[in-house]
DNA sequence: ATAGGACTTAGAGCGGGCTCTAGCTCAAGC
DNA sequence: GCTTGAGCTAGAGCCCGCTCTAAGTCCTAT
């Protein structure tokens, strides 16, 4: 099947402009076939490469990274060990932001659950009102 | 205890240099105490602020929404309801961020068990050579 | 008393990742 | 034939979040 690039803006959620983008900075393998009017014309094969593509940005790949990746597979056959290096390595970075997220979260969680109980109680707590401060939020 | 911004620096990770700009941008709640030669004195209390607002900020969460934050513990009692909410808009997008990132990762580790396997097997492969191509990595 | 190091300010600069603009071509529909 | 809409290019612009600079102050140790 092929697509135009509004089609695949659509269907991956990036930009058109993205789209173009990432082409100029070299994150295809190939080169995106035209039409004869010189209009992109993307193949399966091209959405899925950019769907990857997305996923790694989603997860914090810097574009520079997909470039090297890229080019890793455009250069073919040989070099897997070396891209296996780097989504290894990608891997582990995706990792430790979860790590982060979850810490990140616990904290959030636990001042959600402070401030609902102060609520709860807020309604009786405007009995004594004030001096239920310290805390420092 | 009374700290210095370099030692601050030191605890939180952030820089010196962001550390002012946190103050410049209005993140923090009450102004910073400042010695008799005009340095930020830094109390316990700072400490645990600036961390959380090191975890707001590796959860993703925009300088500006920390800001409004602030403002509203600024603000004092009577707003709870406000940073409640914020809180939990906050949690949510941390979920999906979760979820992206497991996503990625389980894309991830699929294309990286398939260049295990691609290698493992690639010695033998190197017999009928080539024409493993397909795929599109 | 002098050098070093940590600190101060206001403001400029930067890197990443788009996003938008201007001016153009093309194809289809009325 | 003319409008509308999608696409094209090269390059400028923008937002965020720092990061760094310049020029100066102050404390401490030798």
């Amino acid at each position: 099947m092929a697509y135009g690039i509004g089609e695949v803006a659509a269907r991956t959620g990036l930009s058109v402009h993205a789209l173009r983008f990432y082409e100029r900075e070299g994150l295809f393998v190939g080169p995106i076939v035209r039409d004869p009017g010189g209009r992109r014309v993307y193949s399966d094969g091209d959405i899925g490469w950019v769907e990857l593509c997305a996923r790694l940005r989603e997860t914090g790949m810097p574009l520079e990274v997909i470039r090297k990746y890229a080019d890793l597979v455009r250069d073919g056959v040989g070099n897997e060990p070396e891209r296996l290096a780097l989504l290894r390595e990608h891997q582990e970075r995706i990792e430790s932001q979860m790590q982060a997220l979850s810490v990140g979260l616990s904290m959030i969680s636990y001042k959600v659950r402070v401030y609902e109980k102060r609520l709860a109680e807020g309604t009786a707590a405007a009995l004594w009102s004030s001096s239920t401060s310290s805390s420092g939020d």
